[in-house]
DNA sequence: ATAATGTTGTTAATCGTTTAACTTGGATGT
DNA sequence: ACATCCAAGTTAAACGATTAACAACATTAT
């Protein structure tokens, strides 16, 4: 590991002073041209290359963005994260900023992690994905007047700049699809009340059924914890229906969910597609390859990842948000799942 | 955003001098028991946190670990990813590290975004994955004497830190797991030759066959770049040899590779289990809700990220590595894939 | 001719820590 | 009684940049 080379040597060997060597590097004050041209060689010939650290000392800034995330059990996955840390990476990249990923706290910890991070000057901002209703971390810097930007809505009266995916949209598309088919008794397989998002993608449902005029019976609504198993049973429940009340059609807010919704009606006998329906959300890469593929909903996750980065910036640099809200929309992938008669 | 207190506030507050508040801080000196329990209580009143930033500048360091990674097409998946970032922010957490993500430079900028983050003091160290022979950010990093544990190996007399898991040995355990079921036509879906990792493993299918006495058809190793389509049309080119020839099961280089044998092979009429064994590599968590679930090679994921972390750590306080090499064993995860009976 | 202005450079303070070197006053040893 | 040593502080110099304030000199205006 060389001995960097600093300011002062560039300045030293191009006899100046170090005044001229940043004003040359940083364009902030005109430069003789000789001069400028003697400095940039220098700059050249050394390799110089001003320290962050150093820099960061004196505008007190880190150039850095904290991104922390709620990990997945391991039966589980998130087929997002990648695409969205790499769009962050690569837009923060742009605006000479790096991202900062750091352990998911334990869930009273929340504050006690990001404290630190604000007041050590670790971070200039964060991005905060996973919001809920009353979420400690938007409270908190909010609190404290700190910079950020959020992947997903909490509190209506709590004012915070945020991105966002219409689930009511994406599952009022999907549920619309599913109409026009033809099918009529539709299920939604929803989350635990407390989530927000949840709720959003719960209400696309409600609104798409009652707008076609169709009564929804409570039984085709089903609430259960993230996960594989909770799927497939709730599937089983159905299935348990009277034949009249049966759903031919299920809109599972997730892929995963969705993917335990097949094999339960796969394993009852059933064809998915021309039996049973099935949509999911997120469009993980496995859904195509499912047989069969599964009909989902993709999040443009990589204009996500660049427009949160870039106004989280905007905010640090003291300007203020234009759309300081933006809702997206989610894109209806039709696949196999959703076929009326069989594939291939 | 508050003005932020800094370690002169405490010094006035406490009436001492900012050498004393750092001395208790640190505990790098005596301090008297009065004056020490004075500063404490008013560190604790203001809530000071020493700048990471202006320590970074004294102590130049930035405690900051770089890792970038290939990103996938949107039609792939990494399964291992996650889980991968997420054990090394907790390990380097709790050294008080942070693991810095950067785009993954364009093939032949590699040096430069390196170079760029080395020269510059963003980051203490790097990780490394997704090595390769002849790799060139290694090569980089050796001449520039910089500190990184690279998450795979490369040239046999490159001298740098590695952690990987030996493919060989998990390759090498799925085939004699097919060969105890009975197999002997067992095929292997290889990658291009260029790659280590793909080396490595094709080298554990063909001990292990030849450890059986079993003489390898030349047609049973398919060498494909790495995605579902060229796994689906590899297989197909398998179906189409004759009887006599075609293999009874199938090693794939990993577990999107091995949905695409899947697929290929129930397209062709067959069950996949009993007519034809199926193994992966990676362990996914798709790879359980498959139909038929899926035979994989689980990688110790997390202990990794640790270890890498651990080791780039002691490496950058300038500390001997005691095993500077470590290689894992993958774990056999047996499913229904190469169940000989069908399965439910 | 003299003052005002512009150009191009330098000096030195600053950002928030750490730490080597120094001060002070008391305790200890002979 | 006097040198020595120690304990517990403080002072000030880094670390590597940026930048306000100043200086020197040439140019232009009056």
């Amino acid at each position: 590991m060389n001995k960097s080379v600093t300011i002062r040597d560039v300045a030293r060997r191009a006899g100046t002073s170090t005044a001229t060597v940043s004003y040359v590097l940083n364009d902030s004050r005109p430069v003789g041209a000789e001069t400028r041209e003697r400095v940039l060689q220098t700059v050249q010939e050394l390799g110089y290359r001003p320290s962050v650290i150093a820099r960061g000392l004196q505008a007190r800034e880190s150039r850095m963005i904290g991104y922390s995330w709620r990990p997945m059990p391991p039966d589980q996955f998130n087929p997002i994260l990648e695409k969205f840390i790499h769009s962050m990476a690569e837009a923060a990249a742009r605006h000479d900023y790096h991202v900062l990923t750091f352990p998911y706290p334990q869930p009273h910890d929340e504050i006690k992690v990001y404290r630190e991070m604000v007041e050590s000057g670790r971070v200039d901002g964060f991005i905060l994905p996973n919001t809920n209703m009353n979420d400690r971390r938007i409270r908190y810097l909010l609190d404290v007047d700190f910079p950020f930007v959020a992947f997903g809505r909490a509190n209506l009266d709590w004012d915070f700049p945020w991105v966002d995916v219409d689930g009511a949209d994406g599952v009022h598309q999907a549920v619309t699809h599913l109409l026009e088919l033809g099918h009529q008794r539709i299920a939604c397989l929803a989350w635990p009340e407390p989530s927000l998002t949840g709720q959003y993608r719960l209400r696309g449902y409600l609104t798409a059924m009652a707008e076609a005029g169709l009564t929804v019976d409570p039984a085709w609504t089903i609430r259960v914890e993230y996960n594989y198993d909770n799927a497939y049973q709730a599937m089983q429940t159905w299935l348990a229906l009277p034949p009249d009340r049966r759903p031919t059609a299920v809109m599972a807010l997730t892929d995963l969910m969705a993917i335990g919704v097949m094999n339960a009606a796969a394993d009852a006998g059933l064809e998915v597609g021309p039996d049973l329906a099935v949509v999911g959300f997120d469009d993980a890469p496995i859904t195509s390859y499912l047989r069969p593929s599964l009909t989902s909903l993709r999040q443009p996750i990589a204009e996500i990842g660049e427009l949160v980065v870039t106004m989280l910036i905007d905010l640090v640099h003291g300007q203020e948000l234009d759309p300081a809200h933006v809702l997206l929309n989610p894109q209806l992938i039709v696949r196999d799942s959703t076929a009326l008669s069989a594939q291939r």
